[in-house]
DNA sequence: ATGAAAGCGCTAACAC
DNA sequence: GTGTTAGCGCTTTCAT
């Protein structure tokens, strides 16, 4: 494990100068730069960026926090984070399930210096907490928000995407439409109930409030166990809008597991736009969201926050995507 | 940002004490470590631990390599390995969709000391630039692996496994049993052939070469691909035998997009036991590998090389799970 | 263009 | 039980 010491040594050089070829910044003279490389080369010379980190006080390490490494939904946004980030020579760690515990630990890395920044994705953190950090570390916000004026995010318009599912169902003739959707204190979760009663009440339709089912989680599980809640009720549903893809994963199952068919019994919509999303049978019908575009530029704000460059919040473009689960199959 | 020195001068001790305190390993006095603890909390200190690392010369740090994140399959693994990275105050950074520069990106962190070992399961690396690494290195390999002295690994038997899914198939009257793999330079696909291969032998039926579908990757999209092809044929399978859920689930889709029936036209099998192979219509017979306890015997593994301890590999138990994609539906 | 030297924040050996 | 001190390996003034 040679250091500096060893290679300005060898090659004849003091440290200062072995840094500059590194670093390639400032000026070296030929011969200096071509000593050192051979230097490098025959000791087999890899700079310890520990110490690196340590003198110039960062370690060039962004966090990613998401609730779950299980949705897939995530998997693209990261894919874009990964992009700029490699761009810009920073690495990222994936921060997982987060829970109080976790969080903290999370924090903690920005605190002892562990981490330059975070881009947050789960909502479920102390608000508080939160809002304090921002204050002295650079963090933004991807898809899910909560409206702190130190902390920029990227996400779509919500209560639009929804309203568009919406439409869409109530355009093939649904009256009787069930929503999916989790706790009403994500704000996204709000947008697209908001999104959902304003299509209803433009078409003149009353809400039922036995169709509103909250489910605890975006598992594929949850979404079989709504649509049980929703399939024993006296007056069933025609279509189903599950709030993300999973969930609809789940419905679509559990439907078919009910002797039923889809979208002959009940359609259904799900958001999100994951891989999988395609691969069901049938096909799934979604709200497709930007997500590599959303990761690409949570990855760039955040880089831009701890260059201390002000940046501002965004809304990214969302996509209906009209597949089997609303329609049917085409004859092929 | 406090500093050590900051919290001795305040508290009056020196900064050993501090170190002390902090590390509690070492005995100080209740009085001390009574002065230390409120200076800390008056000046909010947080210690610095890109200076612990640069003196520790360590970094806490497990790489965690995995082919693509877009693979359930690792998801299990992951939260296994955090499970007793966290334990053992260890952080894993996921270093996804690997290509060669990519590779040695992640290498270098271990070289430059910002990683302290690696959990490999991608198995495409270059191997004389791994088999070098592991002389100097920790690592060790999970699931997939190949065959170096210096890396350990843990994983199932492949090949019982993949005889056992096939052995179900021949047990249910199919004697017509195509396979579709991927590239056979990757050991498990080796592995998963050969117990294919012995199955049919075993009762006694010629292999069709024409049934032998490579696929490129493990994507839904590989799945459907290698389904239009054995269309194709003159002679079809009643079963066919993926080597991956991911591929399944797309072998699922093409063949009810075909309009054929499973498993009353042809009976499907998976490998691993991802959460998604329960969520299809029908449900997928699959292998499943003990993913999170694979995770968690890889991270211990990785932990005891870093320290020293001689480590072994490990083979784990599988287990096949018989769902509709093979028996069909049961009345609900 | 280059070298000497200070110091990033911490831990641990050593002396008391 | 506690303080002093020497680094961990690097970057970066400040001279020259």
């Amino acid at each position: 494990m040679a250091t500096i010491q060893e290679v300005a040594k060898l090659a004849g050089v003091s440290v200062a100068t072995v840094s500059r070829v590194i670093n390639n910044n400032t000026t070296v003279s030929p011969k200096s730069r071509e000593k050192v490389e051979t230097a490098i080369k025959e000791l087999n010379y890899e700079p310890n960026l520990l110490g690196r980190n340590l003198r110039c006080s960062e370690s060039r390490l962004l966090l990613v926090i998401i609730p779950s490494i299980d949705n897939p939904f995530y998997i693209k946004i990261i894919n874009g984070i990964e992009e700029v980030a490699r761009n810009m020579k920073y690495s990222i760690m994936l921060c997982a399930n987060s829970s109080p515990e976790r969080e903290s630990l999370y924090f903690d890395m920005l605190k002892q210096r562990l981490a330059d920044g975070i881009i947050l994705m789960d909502p479920r953190v102390n608000m508080e907490r939160l809002t304090s950090l921002s204050e002295s570390y650079p963090i933004v916000q991807c898809s899910e928000y909560i409206a702190i004026e130190s902390i920029p995010y990227v996400r779509i318009d919500n209560e639009i995407a929804s309203y568009n599912a919406v439409t869409h169902l109530l355009s093939l003739g649904h009256t009787d439409i069930a929503l999916i959707n989790t706790d009403d204190r994500f704000i996204y979760a709000k947008h697209r109930k908001q999104g959902y009663l304003r299509a209803l009440s433009e078409y003149g339709i009353e809400v039922n409030e036995d169709w509103l089912i909250t489910a605890d989680n975006h598992n594929f599980e949850d979404g079989k166990k709504a649509v049980k809640k929703v399939l024993q009720l006296e007056k069933k549903p025609t279509a189903i809008f599950a709030i993300s893809d999973t969930l609809a994963i789940g419905v679509l199952k559990q439907i078919q597991d009910s002797g039923l068919r889809v979208p002959d019994d009940i359609a259904v919509v799900g958001f999100d736009g994951i891989s999988f999303s395609e691969m069901t049978n049938p096909a799934l019908t979604t709200v497709s969201q930007p997500m590599y575009q959303m990761g690409v530029e949570a990855a760039t704000m955040l880089i831009e926050k701890i260059q201390s460059i002000p940046v501002t919040s965004r809304i990214v473009k969302h996509d209906l995507v009209v597949r089997e689960s609303t329609i049917g199959k085409k004859i092929k």
